[in-house]
RNA sequence: GGAGAGGUGGCUGAGUGGCUGAAAGCGCUCCCCUGCUAAGGGAGUAAGGGUUAAAAGCCCUUCGAGGGUUCGAAUCCCUCCCUCUCCGCCA
């Protein structure tokens, strides 16, 4: 949610700047709106006013022992009319409510323009594309021909878009959620936390999933509304919902492995071919809390540690910003890392880093206290990828593969291999 | 799943129809006192919103959530949510 002062007195600035995202921002009625809204938010409380100093003397008067009867009349009738304009007052208030919501967050200004992700800037690249003597295959190939990437078999069990991992497979996945743990919480300064799976509509409206995007959601059956949580960020932000946060306690950092579910409404078709897009994936991701003075910094932070992770394994990766058009609504400047896959010759997305300044604490209702100024204020909140474990998964077997189809295991994760350094090595 | 108890400010906890947005205590902030520390004295200390360019002031709302009764609800009634205790079940 945007600051409704900066609305009431900048809204032209709001409106280009929505622009900027290809938002057509109806000014002319929220103008009407809020107007109206005003209007009668002020006689409302006007009236409850004389109600509520009438009522008084109306105890008053009973206490002295005098008739009351000529006063109940009259509050009465105040009360009838005060009923009247206080539903004409929360059907008003319910539009501009609906229209507050609606909006997205305000793009930072170092946002470059563009429409969709041909316009997105490569900010840096790092690590070296491999070098392969024979053809690479990509990793649909090689975990089938391993035996350990098994499709077939989670159409069987669940459907399309699941996958089951079999063998080494399965613990090199598991190694690298472990390995992106440690690194995050012993390395980086990051507090791990256990969290539901499931979240309620108020968390996922917090985060900005709810209302607009449920069709990327499963819903689960049952007595309360649940959803599976798309990411760790929902049940990891919500954590400071409906708080007011102590200065000292920030910056919060808190780190989460959780599996994500996303119905992949609308992407039918699209990169149908192994793991690279799934309803399941496990991910380890990362959120700030922090006051907002910190929110830049903190976003080059996050977006650096969760770098860290494919420096560590030796992959090749570029960090892009993402347009005005790309950016979610939520937030207010993304990066992407995106890490080179041989069997698509290209890069691809393996994290995604955001500032959502104030956006979702609005929504959330999170806020610090300012000592400067005593006030509970809203807090700014972050998060990234650090990163998806599946996806990683598919680089480690893509950019670690050898010409007879095994898979090299990256010196990082032998820790956490048991001593196998070749995941197919004995096939 | 069965039985019971309860949800009040940062915390503990009073409060069964009007003078209670809320006693008291703890905590916190500021001031006074004190060589330091400890102890003591005084004042202040919920959030959201409206009015305002902003503030001050004034006003409205909020005692788990939502409805209802009433001139008036933390207080009475209904529904829901959550927490705790005991029993059952269970990883």
């Amino acid at each position: 949610m945007l600051d409704p002062r900066l609305l009431r007195n900048d809204l032209d600035a709001v409106a280009r700047n929505l622009a900027r995202r290809g938002f057509v921002f109806d000014r002319g009625g929220f103008l009407k709106l809020d107007a109206e809204r005003k209007r009668l938010q002020v006689e409302v409380e006007s009236l409850r006013q004389q109600r509520n100093t009438r009522s008084k003397a109306i105890g008053k008067a009973k206490a002295a022992g005098e008739d009351i009867e000529a006063l109940r009349k009259e509050v009465g009738a105040l009360g009838d009319k005060l009923t009247k304009v206080e539903d004409s007052l929360s059907s008003v208030g319910g539009m501009l409510d609906e229209v507050m919501r609606g909006l997205p967050n305000l793009l930072a200004d170092d946002v470059p323009d563009g429409a969709d992700d041909t316009a997105n800037v490569e900010v840096r690249r790092r690590g070296e594309l491999p070098e392969f003597d024979f053809e690479p295959k990509d990793h649909a190939d090689l975990g089938a021909a391993l035996g350990m990437l098994d499709l077939e078999s989670a159409t069987k069990l669940a459907g399309s878009r699941f996958a089951v991992l079999h063998g080494e497979l399965a613990r090199l996945h598991r190694a690298l959620i472990q390995f992106m743990l440690d690194v995050h919480t012993q390395e980086h300064g990051y507090a791990e936390a256990y969290v539901p799976y499931l979240a309620n509509e108020n968390a996922l409206f917090g985060t900005g999933q709810l209302p607009k995007f449920e069709e990327d959601l499963f819903a689960v059956g049952g007595d309360g509304r649940y959803f599976l949580i798309p990411t760790g960020e929902v049940p990891l932000t919500n954590l400071v919902r409906e708080s007011i946060v102590e200065a000292d306690r920030l910056p919060i950092k808190l780190a989460a492995h959780t599996p994500c579910f996303r119905s992949e409404a609308g992407s039918y078709g699209k990169d149908m071919r192994g793991m690279f897009r799934q309803h399941q994936f496990e991910k380890v991701e990362l959120v700030h809390i922090v006051r907002p003075e910190d929110s830049r910094a903190a976003h080059e932070e996050l977006t650096a540690n969760a770098e860290v992770i494919l420096k560590r394994l030796d992959l090749a990766y570029r960090v892009v910003t993402l347009c005005a058009g790309d950016t979610g609504a939520a937030a207010a400047k993304t990066y992407d890392i995106e890490v080179w896959l041989p069997g698509q010759n290209r890069y691809r997305e393996i994290s995604s880093c955001s500032n959502f300044e104030a956006y979702q604490a609005r929504r959330m209702r999170a806020r610090w206290r300012n000592s400067e100024t005593g006030r509970p204020e809203p807090l700014h909140t972050l998060n990234g990828s650090g990163v998806a474990a599946g996806r990683a998964l598919i680089a480690v077997i893509e950019n670690y593969q050898q010409a007879d189809g095994s898979v090299l295991v990256p010196d990082a994760l032998k820790p956490y291999m048991g001593g196998c350094e070749v995941v197919g090595g004995n096939t």
